[in-house]
Formats: C-alpha cells, structure tokens, sequence
DNA sequence: TCTAATAAATGAATGACATTCATTTAGTGG
DNA sequence: CCACTAAATGAATGTCATTCATTTATTAGA
C-alpha cells in the first residue's frame, strides 16, 4: 500500500540529516511521482542544467542510485516530467466555446508551459504516447474539439501535428534573447533585414512610444510572431471544416 | 595566408598514423571551415551523439585540446554547422517567381534541411545572427522578398518569426517515430482520438491504395501535416500584405 | 638580426555526469 | 519458515568537455 508513505508528512528530507542506513527501508522513500514533482521543482529553480540525477537525489534525501530502482534513466526522468506538464495545458475551452477560442486558449496555453521547458522538446519529438497517459488525455480533449467542430476524420491529426509543431518552435522564440536579430557590423550588407527588424522593434511596443514594463509583456516581439502565426493557422486551418 | 594549407591536399589524416611530435607544425593543421566540414560529415556519418570533440579531434588527425585553439567550446562547433546548413537552404524562388511560391520553396527546403539536424534546434534559438554570417544572408533575402511582396514593415519579422517556429517544430516531427501515437492499451479510453489517428493514417496514402514505396516519401504523415500547416500560414500571412 | 610575443600543436590532468554493481536490509508469496 | 524480490547504500566505471603546462614555430618590433 503506497498510500500509506505517500500520504505521510515530509516525503522529502527527513529534516536533521541523520543518514539512512543501507538496505531497504521500512517505509519506501521514492515513487514516480515524488520523483516528478522534485524534478519538476528542481528544474523549475534552478533550470535544466541542475537536474541532474545527482541532485534529484539530493533532493529526495536518497542516494542518486537509488533513483534507478524506480526509472530506467534520466530520459525516464524527463519523460514524467513531461507528461506531467501537460495537464497543465488547458484544454477547457474545447468543452464550451467555439473552435477558433477553443484552439487560441489551447496554443496559448501549451505554448506558455513550455517555453519555460524548451529542454523537454526534443524528447517529446520521440515519446509514444501510450507512456504517456496525461499527453494522451490531451490529445483525447482536442481531438474530440476538432470533431466536434465538423473536421473531417482525416484531416484532424495532421491538423493538431501543424499546431503542435508551431506551438513547440514557437515555445523556442520565447526563451531567443530580445537582440538576437541585431546584426551589428553586418548591418550595412544587409538593408531590408536590418530595417524590418528596426520597424519590428518599434512596433512591438503596444504603448505607441510610452515604453516601460508593458513592452516586457504585451509587446515582446515572441508573442507578436506567435499572434500573428497562430491566427493564420486557425483560419487557414479552420477553413478545413466540412460545415 | 591560410588559402595555402587550405589548398593543400588530403587536408585530414596524414595516412599512415606517423604522429605529429609536439609544439607548433610548420603548416596550420586545423582552421574554422576544416572544423566544420569534419563535424558536419561526422554528424551525418553517425549522427549528432557520435560528434563529440574526441571523435571530431581524431577525425582531424589531432588532439582534442588543439581545436580549443579555433573554437571556444563545443556549442562554438555546433554554431558553426548550424550556420553552413544555413547556406543549403533554398532561397532562390525569392528572386524570381510569386510571394507563395517562394515561401513554399524556400519552407520546404528549410525543413528538409534541419530535419536531418535536429539537435541543432535548440542551439539556433540563442544564436544572435552576427556571428552568423549565413543566417544573415537568408534573412536578407528573404525579408526582401517578403518587402518586394508587399509586406509592411513591422510584420516582416514575426511573419518570418512564425514561419520558421513552424519550419523547427515541423522538423521534429520528421523525426518522430510512425507510430508514435499509437494508444495501446489506452485505446478505449481515446475514442475520438484513437479514430482520428486510425483515419489518418489510411489517409496518408497518396495513391489511393496503389501503396508502394512512395508511401515513404509522399505520404509520410509529417509531410501531411507540415503541408497543411504550411499552406494555412501562406494564405493567412499572406492576407496581411498590403496589396 | 636578435628577441619577445603570439599561435598552434601535444599530452596529461580535472571534474561533471549518468550509470552499474556488489551488498545490505525488509517485506512477501508459497 | 524460506526463497525471492524490492529498495536502499556506497563504491566503482566510463564518457565527456574542458584546462593547463609544455613544446615548437612564426612573426612583429627594436
């Protein structure tokens, strides 16, 4: 009965450091899920570069390998982590609204959780989703939504992949430095760019010159690409449906 | 003068494994293009986890602290690939043909060309383009094709923005395994889902049962949606050009 | 022309990791 | 009661990228 440790208090770090001395403990200290929310937390605080398996095990108060009695590797890690992640995704206004809000509130959504989580990507590129049971939960919501929407059968998972694909390489914009387009001593050789990142850069501040802390949030130029890009998938993508 | 030794034949591997004694060769063994072309052949040969800087070193013929002469770290050797790749992509539609067409062309070919490359994805999105001599020259060209279309200044940027999180989004999926959303077991749980995925995948066929060897090439289900995805983007960001 | 600085190589550490293995202890099924 | 399995510890291992001292060659300046 793992309900029992899992709702004891304190499941990390048993406080006054007294070691835990070898071989099985009474009460099991790890389960997955404790492993994710300490790799959520620790990549959350201290980013992608400190979680490592050493670490995690620190956090977990355990030795790092004990971790491998409960996932096969660090991917195993990320792998909850991410699936985890996507219930975090909101996926409500399917239920209700209309399909363009619907799929705005979605993208929007599955874009902001994981532009804090770009490290994750690549792995999601390759996880079936059978091992993964929250991202199939997900796909179940949107599915239905498109269905419900009149999409044609056939036409709904290459649709939720075009999506898909631009809310992932848009969740990579985000993190992309502000002066990353500034080309500096190249800038003479190259005219039109060098001015249509100057016009962006103007544009992007929604206060029409009264720049302060809104340009960091309505007008960062990521969310002005991704605005832009996700209104024309919806209605190229919307166009699809047999009324 | 390096064009000397660049010149110089069989730039790599001195044949028969006579070893380099110690301190400073006559002629420079290693510079940035040899670098280069050594990591990008290597990546290709076998793939991004064979690239280290040992295997990169032993393909150059020297020893691994000598590329720290050139290159400042191995992400250094990664920016270096990523900016020759950027030199395979086709923008030549932008000079001649129709707005679309161009962008087809050159999105297509973009794709293709980072789908083999994937790893390089995350190392882009930090790029600033200065030290990207290549990447720059696309965006030159391509932002003047998106001026010469009509495109007002401002919303050149993130309409390229969009485009190419799509493109990098797009070319994950490339990678992904077929039946990566195979539900398993969880089927009966995902009807919605688990029908449209069924659906799709008999829609894949371009032939219309005639199913040979195209159903590689012209069927893939990536190419479906990235098609879809693709043309929703051209018509809806095309809308925004000022006629 | 000598000489100091710099460039470009070698080879031997270093330190961060993930991962494995032998060992210990504690429940569990027959 | 006993064999088996589960879940910990702690001590390797092996793979990396990266750094450092050292050696040799080229080059700029006096």
């Amino acid at each position: 009965m793992p309900a029992v440790s899992a709702a004891r208090g304190r499941p990390t770090s048993n406080g006054a450091g007294q070691k835990r001395r070898a071989g099985r403990p009474s009460a099991a200290v790890l389960d997955k899920s404790g492993i994710t929310a300490a790799a959520l937390e620790l990549a959350s605080r201290k980013g992608y570069e400190g979680l490592t398996m050493a670490a995690l095990a620190k956090v977990l108060d355990v030795a790092p390998s004990a971790l491998y009695n409960h996932v096969a590797s660090k991917q195993d890690v990320l792998l909850l982590v991410e699936d985890h992640l996507m219930s975090l995704v909101d996926v409500s206004a399917f239920a209700a609204g209309n399909w363009e809000d619907a799929v705005r509130t979605w993208a929007w959504s599955y874009r902001n959780v994981f532009a804090e989580h770009t490290p994750l990507i690549p792995v999601i590129a390759v996880l079936p989703v059978t091992d993964a049971p929250q991202t199939l939960a997900m796909y179940e919501t949107v599915s239905k939504g498109f269905s419900d929407a009149g999409f044609p059968q056939e036409r709904i998972v290459p649709a939720i992949v075009a999506l898909e694909s631009f809310i992932f390489g848009s969740a990579y914009d985000v993190t992309a430095p502000e002066d990353i387009f500034e080309s500096g001593s190249m800038a003479d050789a190259t005219p039109y760019f060098t001015a249509a990142v100057r016009s962006s850069a103007r544009d992007a501040d929604p206060s029409g010159g009264r720049a302060e802390a809104n340009a960091q949030e309505l007008g960062r130029p990521a969310d002005t690409a991704f605005r832009m890009g996700l209104e024309a998938l919806i209605s190229g993508l919307g166009a699809l449906r047999g009324r």
